[in-house]
DNA sequence: CGCCAGGGTCTCG
DNA sequence: CGAGACCATGGC
């Protein structure tokens, strides 16, 4: 399938999934839910095992029209400088629940070690998958059944309270992640930021990742520092950052948040 | 060893 | 609303 303009390891590399595993160039294996595939990705064109076409398109959001996105990109020297660093990169529709319970772990914590946590919970308490080294991500009902202490085992430290807690509240039915997708984004944001251990940020990450609001940035500790650089000096605080950003990002706010994000992580002389 | 990481929550001005 | 303390863990 041609999808260009589409960069599949800027995609993976960026922090929104933790789980694919780099098998050669360009080339990934990884589960979509709970199907196995492989997939490579040369010149735009996108090969798939297995052949199916609806799922990896829905997946990598091939649908996203990224020359638009990019016609609306802020003119800043920063964010073009990132735009030619990370062009092809998409924002990946995750599944719900796995992007809600792996944000809900990643609370200061580097990229290396919510990809460890991710992969330790799929171990112990996701189902296997024929074919695939790696589990599926465990149900809401999975760990909703485990004990603090179960998670804590996988590295969670103070977050396997939340997690717990969350997966009770999804399991037990009290939220429905397929029923609120239909609320516009603030009720939305509100009905997430209600569940244990899901604040701004991780909110922002959910809206963005797994509900296709292009519009949400999460400002983490990279993005606040990039959103100060940008406001010149002026002091920020949280609420004002946020208001800047939805100012000056534009309508894909969360897409150009998304390719800041990466390019500074990359660039080995980033200094604000 | 000290510092930092895709923060949330509670308390106190 | 804003600032601070506290919460665990691993990498460098």
């Amino acid at each position: 399938m041609n999808a260009a303009p589409f960069n599949l390891d800027l995609t993976l590399e960026s922090g929104q999934v933790f789980h694919w595993e780099k098998i050669g160039p360009g080339e990934w294996r990884g589960l979509i839910g709970e199907t196995p595939v492989c997939i490579q990705s040369r010149c735009g064109e996108v090969f798939a095992e297995p052949h199916d076409v609806e799922l990896v398109w829905n997946y990598f959001s091939l649908d996203h029209p990224l020359e638009e996105i990019y016609r609306d990109f802020p003119t800043d020297a920063t964010s073009q400088a990132a735009l030619s660093a990370c062009r092809g990169l998409r924002i990946i529709r995750q599944p719900r629940w796995e992007c809600l319970a792996t944000f809900i772990t990643s609370s200061m914590k580097q990229v290396a070690h919510i990809r460890a946590m991710s992969l330790e919970i799929r171990r112990r308490f996701g189902r296997k998958v024929v074919g695939s080294p790696t589990n599926a991500y465990p149900s809401p009902e999975a760990l909703a059944a485990c004990t603090e202490s179960d998670l804590r085992a996988c590295g969670l430290g103070y977050r396997a309270k939340n997690l717990v807690a969350t997966a009770r509240e999804v399991a037990s039915g009290r939220v429905d992640l397929a029923a609120i997708a239909q609320l516009e984004t603030p009720a939305l944001r509100a009905a997430l930021e209600c569940l244990p251990g899901v604040g701004v940020k991780v909110a922002n990450c959910v809206l963005l990742f797994a509900y296709e609001r292009l519009d949400a940035v999460p400002i983490d500790v990279w993005i606040g520092r990039i959103l100060l650089a940008m406001r010149r000096g002026r002091s920020g605080t949280a609420t004002q950052l946020a208001r800047y950003a939805r100012r000056r990002l534009g309508p894909y706010a969360g897409y150009v948040q998304q390719y800041l994000f990466h390019h500074a992580r990359v660039s080995p002389k980033f200094t604000p």
